[in-house]
DNA sequence: AGTCGCCTGGTA
DNA sequence: TACCAGGCGACT
């Protein structure tokens, strides 16, 4: 979002050229009549989503989920997979692609844009949290651990790989009870939370898999993971092999001598 | 809380 | 060839 704002900003549409309007919301035909000589006002993030705030008091709004990319040129071998084009009036083009096509691009007026994307259920930014809303959200809460950093509508913005390096540095089981912990415990998660995510945003993200930047950049931060993805490597810690299990659904790892289960 | 579906590519 | 992948909503 940072690039794009330093990248987009102020720009002015000329043509958008869509190639997968199935997912783009309302539809295709929308985002060719409306957007259209408006200006990009701002872009600004949300939870997971990316927000283009429009001078024709609209929202642009996209979601990359697994593969999703927005970038200022096309990949070598990835034509095939650009949904949509956004050609700027100064001629510098944007690409969403999306190998996976799991990526969404909504375009709604102010109004309707955080029901119709779900941006009205998130919780809050854990960065923007207080220790004691953190605790009040989850002290008490029934469920486990990592189903419950991975709850968008609790707090917003934290996936499977941070979830796991959460539990890791807080010494907590991924699986662990949440409603078991102590205030004290839970106050240990959320310096945590923002370390974690502070540190990968530091780094300018995980490129372990699919994530680069607008430029093609990738990330610092897959260099710094303590769990994720040491299946069988020595704990950081206790040098005891990292186990990788399934929890909420994902592929989970864990120290299990570092981590308690309590 | 677990499973499935959405999609396709990379890897064991 | 089977299985896995940083997400998420629907369903059980």
């Amino acid at each position: 979002v940072r690039e794009l704002r330093e990248g987009a900003k102020g720009k002015k549409f000329w043509s958008v050229d869509v190639k997968n309007a199935k997912l783009l919301m309302p539809s295709a035909d929308v985002f060719a009549d409306l957007l259209k000589g408006v200006r990009v006002l701002d872009v600004v993030r949300r939870g997971k989503f990316i927000v283009f705030v429009l001078s024709n008091h609209m929202r642009l709004v996209i979601h990359l989920r697994m593969t999703g990319r927005v970038m200022w040129h096309v990949e070598k071998g990835r034509d095939k997979y650009v949904v949509v084009t956004f050609t700027f009036s100064d001629a510098t083009k944007l690409y969403f692609s999306d190998v996976r096509k799991f990526g969404r691009v909504w375009l709604y007026t102010e109004k309707e844009f955080e029901k119709v994307t779900g941006i009205h259920r998130l919780g809050p930014e854990p960065m923007e949290l207080s220790k004691s809303d953190f605790v009040e959200i989850f002290y008490k809460r029934k469920g486990m651990l990592k189903n419950l950093l991975l709850r968008q509508d609790l707090i917003t913005g934290v996936g499977n790989i941070y979830a796991d390096e959460i539990a890791f540095r807080t010494g907590l089981h991924p699986q662990a009870r949440m409603e078991k912990l102590s205030k004290t415990q839970i106050g240990k998660l959320f310096e945590s939370v923002q370390y974690c995510l502070g540190e990968g945003i530091r780094h300018c993200g995980v490129s372990v898999s699919d994530f680069v930047g607008t430029k093609g950049n990738l990330g610092q931060h897959q260099h710094y993971l303590q769990v994720y993805g040491r299946k069988g490597l020595p704990c950081y810690r206790c040098k005891t092999a990292i186990v990788k299990t399934v929890a909420a659904g994902r592929g989970t790892f864990y120290c299990h001598i570092c981590q308690s289960i309590n």
